[in-house]
RNA sequence: GCGCGGUUAGCUCAGUUGGUAGAGCAUCCCCUUGACGUGGGGAGGGUCGUAGGUUCAAGUCCUACACCGCGCACCA
């Protein structure tokens, strides 16, 4: 047999991953009702199942998405090489305030329009449109990481069956007592005109002056002038001496903003004596540590903001002025009448940004759906979704990997307030409530003429929290249910464990009564090679797809994989990204050493194990093996990586071939034949033990191996 | 303020149950005309953040501190 020309050349990606992807895909192997039998004629029976995090449907791909699919890859792979019935589920995210706010400003930029102009049903019409143009866009890119996904499977979080799922859960939920609507303070983006979830607030710093304003008798602080108008409770701590000749309830006339008011004292331990004058007015409607202290003593409470941020009529002659405007004008009236103490210019203070879609939180009271985290549920021995969600975890029925993760969910779920789940955006999945004049019913379909369904839709983090099992069937009984839940491992980025991880534990704990994973696997974030944030402003920004057009899949997916421990952030230079290009090469290049000396031979040919010295070399490939057995199974998919590498590049090429040239010039015929075998069978283990990583080369190359029967995908692991 | 990490060679990072410090990249020198220049061999370079402690022995365990990063809280 002819050395196969391609050897020839330097390995090319570009002219083969192409349709080596289209054969994986036609193959059927992705699918595990498709998957070959094990080589001892038995069915492929322990499971291994993931779920990938659907990426926005609208999104393209980026180095976190890559780092993620390389990484979830490796251990499909590898699992499936091991025997496993592995499925890899592939789906996309509607992403609900993103997507629709995206629309929004596609539609004002058109045509100056507003969606309240169009209306509810023409502007979800866009957004299926949008959607439905991007959804191939992002499931092509993932196919070109070489991602093993099972699309067959495919699932989108407002495909009809996701939306069933999620109509269930909900009524479920709420007849088992869990969601409830309530009037409670809620943090309102004027913007987007909708709620926000307390994980979704994203701070962000600002300069900013404090002002110190004579309060009667009392000095006060704040950075908002413009809430003060309501304010006629004035609290201080019950044991600071300072105040200690006002009693709680008393009352004290003083001139404030718009006049003389009465003032009454509240004494409550929420003051802190040692901030700042020890004394504090509340704007309850605007703030929620104000509303609780409100609600302790049944204070009364007045808003002062309306939804868009406009001041309303008790601010006076302020009342119609946005409170943006009417700062600086409110501060210069209080100087007017000297009412003004001082003002400390810089104050550094956290201003609440809707992290989706970046508007000013505004912290208001309104009528909305609640999921309770410490009510007790019957079903599940009268513990609370809190309990539920510790329990996973401190059993170990769920691994958190770098552990330290651990402490940090902990730490989240003590700090945990009821879940606000509804959204006022028509993107999504409508909430289930149905009203008829005073009448109420909670049920997936309308209950018949005259019932108007409640206007909102569901938090996105609502649905995602069903991702686990609803993409598998939930609530029907299917066999993947029964097969693949709990799925073996949940990898994603750090920055989402509480959104998301925290939310499938709680959903699946409580609907399904068992963790939805076995392992969580926290990646890092991809920085550039100095360690700073890729950002369009930095210009540093690496586009996965560019990287994979230049340098290949395989070095794309090495490059995020090595060097990267668990948790650790993952520094990306283009250089390292071309050193794994090399790498491929230089595994082509083996290849073509190996073949050109081992002609006519193939692996069934025999192997001498009486020879002392390769006995050594087989017991060292032994360990390597073991050694990268040992680093996946505790997903040090790094030290994995390195392994191999060290071992392919340094040891097998650098040395053993070295060597080998000698004895096949100057040994005898049967010290030629069994160097010969030795290196023809370790290829073959070289090319098995990296095709988790590099997918595409081995795959390629793989094609030419003598003893080839059917794609490396489904090769059974070396050991 | 509360919590979680990190600090090891110029850079990026490993370092498994404590036993004389490792890799890649970079630098310098040398080699190489049939596996591969996307190559090979070699060299220099670290008192492992600081100060204590435990131990026969500490990069590894304990305590404190410093600096860097992150999460939560804070709009009095």
């Amino acid at each position: 047999m002819a050395m196969p020309e391609k050897f020839l050349k330097p390995y090319d990606p570009k002219a083969t991953e192409g349709s080596i992807y289209k054969e994986w895909e036609e193959s059927g192997y992705f699918n595990p009702d498709n998957l070959p039998k094990l080589p001892d004629g038995s069915e492929r029976i322990a499971p291994f199942s993931i779920v990938l995090p659907p990426p926005n449907v609208t999104g393209t791909l980026h180095l976190g998405h890559a780092a993620m699919l390389a990484v979830e890859d490796i251990l499909v792979r590898y699992n499936r090489m091991r025997g496993k019935k592995t499925v890899w589920i592939p789906g996309t995210d509607s992403a609900a305030i993103a997507t629709q706010s995206k629309v929004e400003d596609i539609l004002y930029k058109e045509s100056k329009q507003t969606r309240h102009d169009i209306g509810r049903e023409a502007l979800m019409e866009r957004v299926d449109a949008f959607t439905k143009e991007s959804e191939s866009t992002i499931i092509n890119q993932v196919k070109r990481m070489g991602s093993s996904l099972d699309w067959s499977r495919y699932a989108y979080t407002l495909d009809d069956k996701r939306y069933k799922a999620v109509m269930e859960a909900f009524v479920r939920m709420y007849n088992a007592g869990l969601i409830y609507r309530g009037n409670r303070i809620v943090n309102w983006d004027p913007k987007m005109q909708t709620t926000v979830s307390d994980d979704e607030i994203e701070r962000k710093e600002e300069t900013t002056p404090f002002y110190y304003f004579k309060y009667g008798p009392f000095v006060i602080g704040t950075v908002r002038p413009e809430t003060k108008f309501g304010d006629k409770y004035v609290v201080m701590h019950p044991s600071d001496e300072r105040y200690a000749k006002y009693t709680h309830g008393q009352q004290i006339d003083l001139e404030w903003i718009n006049g003389p008011i009465t003032a009454t004292v509240i004494k409550d331990e929420a003051a802190d004596p040692a901030v700042g004058s020890g004394v504090m007015t509340i704007t309850p409607a605007h703030s929620l540590v104000d509303f609780e202290i409100a609600q302790r003593h049944n204070l009364d409470i007045e808003q002062v903001i309306d939804e868009r941020g406009i001041l309303l009529p008790i601010a006076g002659e302020f009342a119609g002025q946005h409170i943006k405007k009417a700062r600086a004008a409110i501060v210069e009236k209080l100087k007017a009448k000297g009412l003004v103490e001082k003002v400390d210019e810089k104050y550094t203070n956290n201003l609440a940004t809707n992290s989706r879609g970046g508007g000013l939180i505004e912290p208001q009271i309104k009528k909305q759906w609640f999921i309770g985290v410490t009510r007790p549920i019957a079903e599940r021995g009268g513990k609370s979704l809190k309990d539920l969600m510790r329990e996973a975890v401190e059993s170990g029925n769920t691994k958190i990997t770098p552990d330290h993760f651990e402490k940090i969910y902990y730490h989240w779920i003590d700090n945990l307030r009821d879940w606000c789940i509804s959204r006022q955006i028509w993107f999504g999945h409508r909430i289930p409530v149905w009203y008829k004049g005073d009448e109420t019913k909670v049920q997936a379909d309308s209950p018949g003429a005259g019932w108007e369904q409640d206007p909102d839709t569901l938090d996105t983090w609502f649905s995602s929290g069903l991702w686990t099992f609803s993409t598998l069937g939930w609530p029907e009984q299917t066999d993947d249910l029964k097969n693949f839940h709990p799925t073996a491992v949940l990898e994603t980025g750090y920055d989402i464990l509480f959104f998301w991880v925290a939310r499938m534990i709680l959903m699946s704990t409580f609907l399904m009564g068992e963790v939805p994973f076995k392992n969580v696997y926290l990646h890092g974030l991809v920085r550039d090679g100095q360690g700073r944030k890729m950002s369009k402003s930095l210009g540093n920004i690496i586009d996965p797809l560019d990287m994979i057009e230049k340098y290949g899949a395989d070095a794309v997916r090495l490059s995020l994989i090595m060097g990267a421990a668990p948790g650790n952030d993952i520094k990306l230079s283009e250089d390292r990204i071309r050193g794994y290009k090399h790498f491929a090469n230089k595994i082509w290049n083996v290849t073509r050493f190996v073949l050109e000396n081992t002609q006519g031979l193939t692996l069934e040919d025999g192997f001498d194990d009486r020879n002392e010295f390769d006995k050594e070399l087989r017991q060292e490939r032994r360990a390597t093996f073991e050694e990268v057995n040992k680093h996946i199974d505790t997903f040090r998919l790094d030290l994995a990586a390195d392994t191999l590498y060290q071992y392919v590049w340094h040891r097998f090429a650098d040395e053993i071939i070295e060597d080998s040239k000698r004895i096949l010039k100057e040994g005898s015929d049967e010290e030629k034949k069994r160097r010969q075998m030795f290196l023809l069978y370790t290829l073959h283990w070289i090319l098995k033990g990296l095709h988790p990583f590099m997918p595409f080369v081995t795959e390629e190359i793989w094609k030419d191996m003598p003893s080839r029967k059917d794609l490396l995908m489904v090769e059974t692991w070396p050991a």
